[in-house]
DNA sequence: TGACTTATCGCACGACCGTTCGTATATTCA
DNA sequence: TGAATATACGAACGGTCGTGCGATAAGTCA
């Protein structure tokens, strides 16, 4: 690995923290600059523009989130355990990571740009649309396995899983409300339940 | 009413119109006193700071919010009704209301100043837990009328109301999907239903 | 109307923004 | 090692930010 790429992959890494906790309005080259001790111009020079910047971290982000939520469920067995260990993960990723202390950084960007046009809104909206589509296909499947009734709708699902883990992060993060991890497990459990077949 | 308060209530009114659709990073002193063709410092000088003018946008959407969405629910027959009609208003809140072209201004600024700290952020945390105490006692009062089971977790069905409504902002701001009022709509039936006493 | 208060203005400040450019220093590879 | 390339730098640009201040205009009321 290269040493431009070691840096830029420094430069990605110290901007996806800085923008779940301030957003990509909050983050600015010359503060980036700052924490990696480095020149405005230098790390300017790596994307050639603060919105090819953010593209990147979007693009960044987007692996990380594949490697921690969606790679290792999908090797779970199809159906149920499969949304399951999805579920784990999303919470797990929107807790724990390191890289983002100011918590998921989708849900930091979909809130800030989804009013704001031009590419990156639309980079945004395009992963997070392929996230739903991806969680209707895993209901889809647990259909398909006989583990949920044949009329739930999988998109429907998508939409209230998605609540629950905005809700979370709402609760968390502005009401520092620390029981909103159970809240989220309570509601994704009971999305299940209703959505289970009847034996 | 003095013309300074005249002139004071513009500015709210724009600013706040202005934070639905770009949060209180996006907005500024001069952009502001562009649109409402007055100087920079004519304008100023009716908060002497951007975090009080702020905290007076806070407190005009919150009394918006609140003849808007509780007020008229209030008087309504307790318990089911009452929640229903909350809902009902408070989806009506995030749809259509020319005053906040962006979408509910509460989620905007709830996701981008959840983590900034000072008094700005701590009013809306204040606010924004006030109103889930109110839903919560708005479900206890549905299960003291024997419309809901006595087993139904009033601050739990105040959670995933929230992300219901949560979810609303995402799916149709960010994916521009419409079908969302739908799915809301759904999502608080099928809430109700399972919250429903039994007869 | 005249005196007084309130509201608005123009101008300036220092700080920071994203961006450009020419130069210097590292790294890479023949 | 030496030449070629990749990386980083310092300085500067035009703008915009929030804020302060003294002067001026508009509104209010005896």
């Amino acid at each position: 690995m290269s040493k431009g790429l070691k840096t830029r992959s420094a430069i990605l890494s110290e901007a996806l923290s800085a923008a779940s906790v301030e957003g990509f309005q909050g983050i600015s080259i010359g503060m980036l600059a700052d924490r990696l001790k480095m020149s405005k111009s230098g790390l300017f020079a790596h994307f050639g523009s603060k919105e090819e910047l953010e593209k990147a971290v979007l693009e960044e982000a987007g692996q990380l989130f594949v490697s921690a939520v969606w790679e290792p469920a999908r090797h779970l067995p199809r159906g149920r355990p499969r949304l399951e260990g999805i579920f784990r993960n999303w919470l797990h990723w929107s807790l724990h990571k390191d890289e983002m202390p100011g918590g998921c950084v989708f849900m930091k960007l979909s809130s800030e740009i989804d009013d704001r046009p031009g590419p990156v809104r639309e980079k945004l909206a395009e992963m997070q649309g392929q996230w739903q589509a991806t969680l209707a296909r895993s209901v889809q499947i647990a259909i398909q396995e006989g583990h949920f009734r044949e009329d739930v709708d999988p998109r429907q699902f998508a939409y209230e899983m998605q609540g629950i883990l905005m809700a979370l992060k709402y609760y968390r993060r502005l009401l520092r409300d620390e029981t909103a991890i159970e809240r989220s497990e309570q509601a994704f459990a009971s999305l299940l339940e209703r959505s289970a077949a009847r034996h």
